[in-house]
DNA sequence: ATATATTTTTAGTCTTGTCTAAAAATATAT
DNA sequence: ATATATTTTTAGACAAGACTAAAAATATAT
């Protein structure tokens, strides 16, 4: 049995040590949690006692295999409530995440599988995010930052680095959603603020948010 | 703020309260949340210092307004939620009081507001149990126990009031769901079983089944 | 009315998960 | 290489929610 916090500090360790196996250091995981270091410290230990994590006191703290795949589960259930919640009922992408937490620790085999294929196996989150498998196993789709595409290069928005509300407010007001083309027209130098063509209408937009849009190549 | 746990305490003092009104006894609590009196004594302190209870020592506790509406809310998300996993997520009815019990408590106003309407406003959960409304009022409908109805009669089967997994898969042994019709047959005097007719088959149940059906006159 | 039984409350303990403050270990800078 | 800064762990406390055992209140029976 794994609680719901321990849920969550699994969860955070996967994010933070890329799907698991780095090791990832205590003031990492208190930061990302927004809790206090010394608990963190606690809780990687009960984690350690139950063989979800590798644990060695003062060089930080990776999965196991069984902690891996427990957080995968999480998440996995995650981003499929995500998907019912925009698909079915009615939510934006900027609305599903404090509902998603919540609902990510429900605990049901069957719902989730369920849940899986009323929603027709969806592979990826409203944010663009993968969805792992029963296995834990995600499709890995090879992505680039915007702030990576040179000038007069065309592509597609295909995710988001920073999944927060205000970030995806600000991308819903200038009409940028997963799926929409995007043209670099000019790159400044001095700040690396880039003027992008979006639906026939050209944006500016600063270092920082180019920094946090996943593109693709336009086909 | 409502916690989880006051949560259950108010749903269970509403259910044995007869939807709140009447005063319920310390040990009722205990025994219907399989806990102990002791921890219900302390759990009760918090609802009536949170103005969620009308509670004097040694006296019983009953609901006040704010929690009565508390406990209507809880209830409504039970029920709604398990229409959508009977009706979307292809649960039996006899599946689904367990994960309700934990999604009951997810709080968000827009997911259950939404996931009405995505349901189309049912009135009543996969086992005849009305739904409350926003406001906690609930159709009240007449419905009698099988048990009250004489020989020759004919009724419809409107609900449960016994929703164990037992039973209910009793009751699909026996093919009868909600809707269902059912010809009372014979009575036994001696220990008040009945012959009932059911699809053109007759079967005899005890009056501990015939205790536990709702059922209505046949229209 | 008094004794007995039952119910309810209190007192004290435990577990989980959190916190602050202090100590210990590790990393960094000269 | 040593002093300083940062990170991590430990020690001790606290709140929520549960439990056991004992005390107090209420109900029941003669
Ligand atoms: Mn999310
Ligand atoms: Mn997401
Ligand atoms: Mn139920
Ligand atoms: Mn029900």
């Amino acid at each position: 049995m794994v609680t719901l916090s321990e849920e969550n500090y699994l969860k955070a360790i996967y994010h933070l040590g890329k799907q698991g196996s780095v090791a990832v250091s205590t003031n990492a995981i208190a930061e990302q949690m927004e809790t206090k270091a010394s608990s963190v410290t606690d809780m990687i230990k009960k984690l350690a006692d139950k063989n979800l994590a590798n644990y060695i006191k003062y060089q930080g703290v990776s999965l196991t295999k069984e902690g891996r795949l427990a957080a995968a589960s999480v998440v996995r259930k995650h981003r499929l409530w995500e998907v019912l919640l925009v698909e079915k009922l009615n939510f934006s992408w900027d609305e599903v995440h404090e509902v998603a937490e919540q609902l990510e620790h429900i605990k049901s085999e069957k719902l989730i599988n369920e849940l899986d294929a009323f929603l027709n196996y969806p592979e990826e989150d409203p944010h663009g995010d993968p969805i792992p498998d029963k296995d834990g196993n995600i499709k890995k789709v090879e992505k680039i930052l915007l702030s990576q595409v040179s000038e007069n290069q065309s592509c597609i928005c295909v995710g988001v680095k920073d999944s927060s509300t205000d970030f995806l407010k600000y991308l819903d007001k200038h009409h940028i959603s997963l799926g929409t083309s995007i043209k670099i027209i000019s790159k400044e130098k001095f700040d690396e603020s880039m003027t992008i063509d979006v639906n026939n209408t050209l944006i500016n937009i600063s270092k920082t948010v180019s920094n946090n849009i996943y593109v693709k190549k336009a086909s």
